[in-house]
DNA sequence: GCACACCGAATGAACGTTCAATAGACAGAA
DNA sequence: TTCTGTCTATTGAACGTTCATTCGGTGTGC
């Protein structure tokens, strides 16, 4: 866990919220060393293109989002319940931190999705592939590719949790119960 | 159904096979008109800026989706049967449509999208929707928000042959009917 | 001779990136 | 303590490129 300097730090949050603002082009790097308090040379003290600064922060919210659903789980709780509180929490992280959900998205539907290494892809997944194994041996779940599910699952949050931030869809806790039922009924042995 | 000019629509086709490959950014005018073998003012003739050449794309691209579900129909379907051909045939368009489905995934998450009508927005769902109605007055489908509903069904399409085309997951026969039974499962009462 | 489709070089603004210059921190030498 | 040199962090004006857009002009059909 490296310790980021307080002036990268602040050039990556300014450029999170930079791009859910105006994307990914609507953000020149002016813009993101002007929100950050910087000069525009600093960003290239710490990042050494664009390109690498947007693959950068992508991996920084990686990791706040593995964090943050971590934090939430406790030992001692069945599949099922499991389940619900990674499902629930994360669509609630992506609520709470709307920029990185709008960030996530556009990435992953972007040209540099690819350009990074595959390990790295897939640690969105990580924690929840991790979990359908587990669903697996207990012969819980049903016989559906592993990595194919998990997107699946991911997906289901994401859509979630954007279409209640577009004002679409108010979700309450009745509505996070009844996602997460929908979708733990689609995945499981019936 | 307006009739739309050959270099229009050679504008149109270029632009969505170069934002596949390059995104939004990565693809100049230049780059358009050269492909679309027209030259660079022509463009200008057919679209006020490259902003509204992509808005116009993008209702280009709902219509074509719509046109080629609505061609699988038959009548005297049940309301099971119904579902799966359109989830199946709509993974598939995609499938066949790589660039259809890049470029929506790309611009409805960017700024352009909020930017468009909301009558037009849901057209993406509009078919998926009124086939959700009817489930909810026959009292197949749960009780949930039939606009949340027919948004995570398309985002599972999506997703589905996304994870197909970038070959992380092969789907065949067997992958479509066992996806779209999981979605089936996910939106019926048990 | 009018209207319309089309051309493509020219324009000017926007933007990513560079770089010479400055300031500060720190270490060792005197 | 003071001086000196080195290294890093930072600045922001300047540069060169790219790109969307414009516009004067050409061709074609009526």
């Amino acid at each position: 866990m490296e310790i980021i300097a307080e002036k990268k730090k602040a050039i990556l949050e300014s450029t999170l919220k930079l791009i859910k603002e105006n994307g990914f082009h609507g953000t020149p790097m002016s813009m993101v060393a002007k929100r950050a308090g910087v000069a525009a040379g600093t960003i290239y003290h710490y990042f050494d293109s664009k390109d690498t600064l947007i693959m950068d922060l992508f991996a920084y919210t990686q990791q706040q989002v593995q964090e943050a659903v971590h934090k939430d789980l406790r030992e001692g709780m069945d599949l099922k319940e499991n389940f619900f509180l990674r499902w629930i929490s994360r669509c609630q992280f992506y609520i709470q931190h709307p920029d990185v959900l709008f960030f996530i998205e556009q990435f992953v539907s972007s040209p540099y999705y690819p350009r990074c290494p595959a390990d790295q892809n897939d640690r969105i997944q990580n924690d929840i592939k991790e979990f359908i194994l587990l669903g697996h041996q207990h012969g819980i779940l049903r016989e559906v590719d592993h990595k194919l599910m998990s997107i699946m699952i991911h997906s289901s949050i994401m859509t979630a949790a954007r279409v209640h931030l577009d004002g679409r869809v108010q979700l309450g806790d009745k509505e996070f119960q009844q996602l997460a039922q929908m979708i733990w009924d689609s995945i499981r042995k019936l």
